[in-house]
RNA sequence: GGAGAGGUAUCGAAGUGGUCAUAACGAGGCGGUCUUGAAAACCGUUUGCCUUCACGGGCACAUGGGUUCGAAUCCCAUCCUCUCCGCCA
């Protein structure tokens, strides 16, 4: 959410925004929103000068009465009551204008950084750097389901009974290897310095609405039904909430922390061939990391986040390649955004296994996240980074660590959390 | 889930319809006096948001409504915390 001071002030850095994210649609909406505030403000104005007579009056009322003065003290009620009925219009219209003008801004995308490429839709993102060579073996990698079911380790069949479509049993060491990922990428954090922190799974809609669009909520968060509650997309959802109505002392900053969480997530939208099995689901797990920081070093740590990533997926002999979303491809909270894509060996390409965002202030204008700085307090900038997400993750992993002969290596790095195991041989 | 108590500043806490809500009183923090230094003592200071060029004004006592000329105080709803009981990994 951008500050309703700047939009008043920079009316065309905002609509040039809205042009740079191709939301030529949301253009009137600046003028618009200029002229309710300025409406809203003037009504405000107007009923706090009424307010302020009618609390002189009373305070004399409140004199006479104590003084015995009752005929006085009437006197004067009629005077309150004269000006009641426009106070109360104008009460009325500030709350009508305030609300028009917060759910507009709620719309009005964050300014992006100059340097993020622009471009209409995710076709249009940018390769930034390459890691590892992504080699293309000379046997065939089957489809990631049919190397897991080799191992007896997955049960799509029975999830489909039990949850329906995008759900899934991982069994044996399939699921062993998903929760030693999990286990390493939180150790793996920890040793650059994270603070581990399992949150709650589930939110309040007023945190909902503080870390995400509404396009963004309504395509991904389940409701719990009767309840004030939805289940958590990602914990950077109960991690960034975690701040919520707070003021942190500035030498506090930066807080770095890392989460466990199952994230769970609707996914409307249209499901590709390429997206059976484990790739696009309702239900995963993930290790998250957030940053919370002064602004001025917000785009230091986001090199470092995706940075951390990038040096993960290494640690386990998985090339990966960072790409850059383009302008259009960019969330509206968000003011940069690389994904980090995993090379698969099978579709020789890349694919998405995590996403790393500068959010700037607006979740922490939404939340009302404030730093008690020296020079006076001001809004904490956000970042969040996917550390690892399985069983997605688990695709390229298994892909790149397939053998000719249907054995997958295990990483050193990952053998203290497999019982020492150096390879995983197939039952079929 | 049942019963009870409670939610006021950084913390503890007073205020139960007005004339002490920035808010008593106590503690903590900050600045100062005193001291070789420190402690103690003493003095001063210590919420945030909105609005205004400014002076100023408004709002906030968990949250949202209501009653009233006027609400921390009375009424309704919701949330949270604590104690006891029940249930439970």
């Amino acid at each position: 959410m951008l500050d309703m001071k700047f939009v008043r002030e920079n009316p065309d850095i905002v609509k040039q925004n809205l042009r740079n994210k191709f939301q030529e649609e949301k253009l009137p909406l600046v003028d618009e929103v200029i002229e309710l505030d300025s409406r809203s403000r003037a009504a405000k104005q107007e009923a706090d000068s009424l307010r302020a007579g009618r609390n002189t009056i009373s305070k004399q009322i409140g004199a006479l009465m104590g003084q015995g003065k009752k005929e006085e003290a009437e006197e004067l009620k009629k005077q309150v009551s004269a000006n009641a009925a426009r106070l109360a219009e104008l009460e009325e219209q500030e709350n009508e204008l305030a609300d028009k003008v917060t759910k507009i801004m709620m719309t009005l995308p964050n300014i992006i950084d100059p340097s993020v490429p622009i471009g209409k839709d995710d076709s249009e993102n940018v390769e930034v750097t390459k890691y590892g060579d992504p080699v293309v073996p000379d046997f065939e990698i089957p489809y990631h389901t049919e190397i897991m079911e080799r191992f007896d380790g997955i049960d799509l069949d029975a999830a489909g009974r039990v949850a329906g479509n995008g759900f899934y049993y991982l069994m044996g060491d399939i699921a062993r290897l998903h929760s030693a990922v999990i286990s390493y990428a939180r150790d793996f954090m920890i040793d650059r310095g994270f603070t581990y922190c399992v949150p709650p799974f589930m939110i309040r809609s007023n945190v909902v609405t503080g870390v995400m669009s509404f396009a963004e909520m309504d395509a991904m968060m389940y409701k719990i039904e009767g309840e004030d509650l939805y289940l958590i997309g990602t914990s950077e959802h109960s991690m960034i909430g975690k701040f919520i109505n707070t003021i942190i002392e500035e030498e506090e900053l930066p807080k770095t922390l890392t989460s466990y969480s199952p994230c769970f997530r609707k996914e409307k939208g249209a499901h590709g061939i390429e997206e059976r099995g484990v790739y696009r689901i309702h239900q995963f797990e993930k290790q998250e990391m957030i940053v919370v920081c002064k602004p001025e070093d917000s785009p230091m740590w986001f090199d470092k986040l995706w940075q951390n990533t990038v040096d993960l997926f290494r640690s386990m002999d998985i090339p990966v390649r960072t790409l850059e979303c383009c302008s259009g491809d960019l969330a509206d909270l968000k003011v940069k955004s690389y994904d980090v894509e995993a090379w698969s060996p099978r579709q020789k390409k890349y694919f998405e296994v995590g996403s790393c965002s500068n959010l700037g202030d607006a979740q922490a204008r939404r939340l009302k996240i404030r730093v008690n700085g020296k020079d006076g307090k001001y809004f904490a900038h956000t970042l969040n980074n996917t550390v690892v997400a399985p069983p997605r993750m688990l695709i390229a992993f298994l892909e790149n660590n397939l053998n000719a002969d249907g054995s997958v290596n295990i990483p050193e790095v990952l053998r203290p959390y497999m019982g020492g195991i150096e390879k995983l041989v197939p039952k079929k």
